[in-house]
DNA sequence: TTGTATGCGTTATCAA
DNA sequence: TTGATAACGCATACAA
């Protein structure tokens, strides 16, 4: 390895770790007196498909290794106007299911050269700080896996920065979006759940100022009222363990008794109305209760709950947002586009399931 | 004021859809023709401690607001050499582990006026890559949630890089350092087990070049041969649900029965073997076997688990990695200091635990 | 307090 | 293929 000048104490005895006093950057200009060419020269050397002859090359990257040169970014992004950053806005809200989703983002947007600024939205108040700094950053594109007012993504277009949507919708707005058809997917749990017997049904639903929230509530309304069953109890919950359990007891002491099954707007919740019920109200679960969730995040496929829920295939929606973005920065794609994904049933055993019938795909 | 040229659609009652083709950006020099000043004193505008009238200042700032003015960072930073950027370098196997640091270092970041620039690393491999990137950026610092070798560590400090390890060791190297002491909380474990009977310890370590693992093994280790207790069977996971079972059942299959107590390195792997013990083996736990685990992620809570483990203090952990980190960043801390938490002991309940005795504390 | 002039490190244009 | 030169958008030293 590079023996500098005095190896620092490798040894925790001696921290002399003196911060170099901010040496002054190796610049292209340095590259270019060493390798006996011009700074354009250098420049050139380190752009993909220029044009270049292999001696030149050889000597200005020999010359930029001696000196461990490394192009500034800034510099670059500051005329190319581009920053290959692109902002993702997540609200940790997602709980459970944002290290999926995150990860899955990080991952596709590195495999075309960007990489993620993130902006992790603790409450709906720091969303105007965020975009303050969104806009400041110089971001290429923006992904948003938080709820934006209409307004803001306004902004965006006004200012020029492409936007793509996860699972949000854009109320008054064409955006580009994708998403995991909940309107489906709760129509299919219900299906499902009625052909096996289901008749009083109850949802715990997440904020209602959630658009998912919003979409999986009215495909179950939708479907329920097609197959002329009663209307189901609704409470909200906020997405979390707690909710569940409290959702619960408030639906038993509404109905009056115990409904036939409780579909809950997310997982955690419904692991929270699962453990309730088996442990504190001593409920068999699916014999009395049949309990079905949405997103399978990782806990709901442990042997405690195998949970009856409805996985969105994130890897591929990720990817089709990172593509999407990616598409609209290179101007390839101007028009807003809207991709939907389909859930997958994961059947569970937290819920009374009848046979598959052909109706139920067509439902 | 005087409307100059065209104030590009600042209504939105027109937004055709159509992308802006590129529109020029607003300038700090559009800006100052407007209000009638010099570049210099827009500048002057948007910096804090500034010397500026408010008369000039009004007028500035009246004259951004209209034509949708945002400094651009980039020019900035290239030539303060400052990006307000931190680099936060993360893998995916903390798993669930993973939204809780991330959204806490996020959070502490951005108390400082700075934002994370992303590294998910989903292998070993991308190390380098991550690094590669980090340097082009320009970041200020990096925090790094991931095992950094000591070459990689000696190149930070070459290039003049504060960097700050998040629970992580750098082996040979001073480095500042945010850690939860593993050594500790492993000892307080192990007395607290065996002053309630437990003889006989499992261990289900993780990937044996975390050194998050090897300190739990280690004070697990120290405390047993100090207790005069047999050594422990010792078996390796991958910190994930199926190592837990898979762990257990190998541990059985060596001991020629089941252990007294099992000490998994990460909940995960405790409740993959809790699950495994009662739903597959039938176990009582903790009647039987006590089972505890390591991190107290949300799901150890759960009423189903309520598992025995140690919590680590993330969120204060995360302020002390991003205080250290700024002040190597403005030049305060020089010398490589290493801070170090105590994980606080959650009871729960798969573990039969004594009384809380005083020399517990001592060990 | 304000304006002028210069530089940050790179890419892009154009002539050689 | 190469080199001189002009941006890119901002902050700062210095003079006014």
């Amino acid at each position: 390895m590079a023996k500098t000048t005095t190896p620092p104490g490798a040894d925790t005895a001696s921290p002399s770790a003196t911060a170099l006093p901010a040496a002054r950057r190796v610049t292209s200009y340095d590259v270019a007196l060493l390798a006996g060419v011009s700074q354009s020269a250098v420049s050139r050397c380190f752009k993909p498909g220029a044009s270049v002859s292999k001696a030149t090359y050889a000597r200005v990257m020999k010359a930029a290794a001696s000196l461990d040169y490394i192009p500034n970014a800034a510099a670059r992004s500051l005329i190319t106007r581009r920053s290959n950053m692109v902002a993702v806005l997540i609200s940790n809200t997602s709980n459970l299911h944002y290290p999926e989703v995150l990860s899955a983002l990080s991952q596709q947007i590195a495999r075309h050269g960007k990489r993620v600024l993130l902006f992790s939205l603790a409450q709906e108040a720091d969303v105007a700080h965020a975009l303050a700094d969104v806009w400041q950053y110089q971001v290429d594109g923006a992904i948003s896996v938080a709820s934006l007012s209409d307004e803001h993504i306004v902004e965006f277009r006004r200012r020029g920065v492409p936007l793509v949507l996860l699972n949000r919708r854009a109320p008054g707005q064409v955006a580009h979006t994708v998403s995991c058809d909940q309107v489906q997917a709760a129509r299919t749990l219900v299906s499902r759940l009625a052909a096996a017997g289901h008749r009083q049904f109850a949802l715990i639903e997440g904020p209602t100022d959630s658009c998912t929230a919003q979409e999986r509530r009215r495909g179950a309304w939708q479907r329920l009222t097609e197959l002329g069953l009663p209307a189901p109890l609704v409470v909200t919950g906020q997405y979390d363990y707690a909710s569940g359990g409290t959702g619960l007891r408030e639906i038993i002491r509404q109905l009056g008794r115990v409904p036939d099954a409780v579909i809950c707007a997310s997982d955690v919740m419904a692991i929270g109305c699962l453990d309730c019920a088996r442990h504190e109200l001593a409920l068999d679960v699916p014999g009395q209760l049949s309990v079905a969730g949405f997103d399978a995040v990782e806990p709901s496929n442990w042997l405690s709950y195998n949970l009856t829920t409805l996985r969105q295939p994130m890897q591929q929606m990720a990817a089709a947002a990172a593509d999407l973005l990616v598409a609209q920065i290179d101007g390839r794609e101007t028009e807003a586009r809207g991709r939907l994904f389909s859930a997958q049933f994961i059947e569970g055993a937290t819920a009374r399931l009848a046979p598959l019938q052909p109706d139920m795909l067509a439902a």
